[in-house]
DNA sequence: CATTTCAAACTACATTTGTAGTCAATATGC
DNA sequence: GCATATTGACTACAAATGTAGTTTGAAATG
């Protein structure tokens, strides 16, 4: 399944929530970028023609949807391309990028190093 | 800067290759997958609209190009996206997700754990 | 030099994506 | 019960993207 970004976005409140409203969506979006309500709806619409988020009955008159793939499902998919796209192919070379950039608390990178250390004595 | 996914794949290519000419480009391509000349011709003018290669020369009738930004420089703003999108904005899971996925020999394991430690003390 | 050939430049087109308007049905408040 | 507000469903549309054909000009070759 191949979503767009904006679909992914919205998947990602779906993915943090059993379930919602395209109303709710769009509130939420709304905190982060204006966008129309029609425009949320549209996007809710294809991720269910994608069979992204189905029907899980109603709330008044609104529809409430859940997701019906995982972050998990998706992810796999995407993860080798992006790093085969940006950094021909390495894990490492994207895993060294991210400690380069400072993206890490020092909490994160003891957590890290355990979690390397564990993975080794498998 | 925005590439789409095509386009970035051909920008792999300039960014392992010093100069080369669209013909180089679909013959690397062509082994991936079966696309026609002219389509990559295609992505590679657009990449020229948008700045990412520039002309530096000729080889015979064949126009030469070469990268104009850097993977580094593109690569920036693509991954903060990718991990809010995928990961909650986590770092940590990206990676702790590559860990689990075995994604990563002994030997990058080994350089990882050096390299996180060497992080802690700047 | 004339001819061939090949790449550049331009054009085309279906699909996807982001964005939103219109119309119709239906809860809901009064 | 009726008007009002909402929401779903449908329609619209420009821009981006993947894909490739056509035309043209210039380089290679005999």
């Amino acid at each position: 399944m191949k979503l767009s970004e904006f679909e992914l976005d919205v998947m990602h409140y779906f993915w943090k929530q059993t379930q919602c409203s395209a109303k709710q969506i769009h509130q939420w979006i709304g905190e982060q970028k204006p966008v129309a309500y029609n425009t949320v709806k549209t996007i809710v619409d294809r991720l269910e023609e994608k069979g992204a988020i189905i029907r899980v009955g109603k709330d008044g008159r609104a529809l409430l949807f859940q997701a019906a793939v995982t972050q998990e499902e998706l992810t796999p998919s995407v993860l080798p391309n992006f790093i085969k796209r940006f950094f021909g192919g390495s894990a490492k070379g994207l895993i060294t990028h991210i400690i380069d950039d400072d993206k890490l608390t020092d909490d994160e990178i003891e957590y890290l190093q355990q979690y390397l250390k564990d993975k080794k004595k498998q």
